[in-house]
DNA sequence: ACCATGAGTTTCATAAAGAAACCTACTCAT
DNA sequence: ATGAGTAGGTTTCTTTATGAAACTCATGGT
């Protein structure tokens, strides 16, 4: 990333930007769970300079998101396919899709969505209360003190 | 952002990048959740220069993520609370923090964790089908090929 | 009078991103 | 066999963003 990485921070979040959190990484994500593996395919979705998008590639199948495989050989080429752990990002991209619709200042487009392999419904994302089992909307929500401020913070004011 | 923005990404995912997906945003926030509410708070939280946490406080404000309110006079100071909007930024901060916990390849920190206000259970998110109710794992969902392919972009180059 | 606090701004060096041109191996049509 | 096309990249150069440090401003405390 850059000079200051977000490595020093103790933190799950921080640890998840520091694989996702370039620009156009997400945007990748994105377009590869809709299915996009090759390098001009991505070219095609997204407004990203080649060199950048080379760049993220790399990056990307470095933390294991994506995978090179090579699909033909006679002149060798390769794709990129999301791994296990790539999927697995599909609820950060419901979670930002959701809230995109529901705060979109701009013109709102049309409701992203996932669906249910086999069933066909549409999926989204909730916040569930492991105790009570209960379905939760924001307000309802804190985040512990804990992983919070970063640095072991003094009292402080 | 940048010169190229992601705006005429006619997607809701790019549309949230929009407003959190510049570097810092998203810790910016995640500290917000976490209670800081002051300038020099999210300076001793984050290591991020003082003229980049302006930029970005002055964006988060002005797309209504976090509001500049006034909390004292005699010298006139300000501080930076989150809007409902921006509390509703929580699955993202909790869908990060998973795939963080879960793929940790650095030394997994703590747990990361929000609770249920009042119950005081963990919360996480989670993904469901509409349709069946179920709780899904990542590798039921796939994205409709809807918003995939971004833009009605011609051939280009 | 002097130092400290909180919230910034300014200035300058350095690192990323964007654009465009170039490269490498092939395949295919002429 | 020549030339154009395709897929997946690199290289080079220019513009932006970021980071670090110094500086501002209004006030309060000692």
């Amino acid at each position: 990333m850059l000079r200051r990485t977000y490595d020093d921070q103790v933190c799950s979040i921080a640890r998840t930007l520091e694989v996702v959190g370039e620009r156009w990484t997400l945007l990748i994500v994105r377009d590869a769970l809709a299915g996009v593996t090759r390098f001009d395919g991505f070219l095609t979705c997204l407004p990203i300079a080649r060199n950048v998008l080379s760049d993220r590639l790399t990056g990307l199948v470095e933390h294991g998101v994506l995978e090179r495989v090579q699909y033909q050989d006679r002149p060798p080429r390769h794709e990129y396919r999301l791994t296990a752990r790539g999927r697995e990002l599909t609820p950060v991209i419901l979670a930002l899709a959701a809230w995109g619709n529901r705060h979109g200042s701009t013109p709102t487009g049309p409701t992203d969505v996932a669906e249910h392999v086999g069933c066909g419904g549409t999926v989204h994302t909730q916040m569930v209360c492991e105790c009570c089992e209960e379905q939760l909307p924001a307000s309802k929500v804190v985040r512990r003190p804990a992983g919070a401020a970063t640095p072991p913070r003094p009292a402080e004011r």
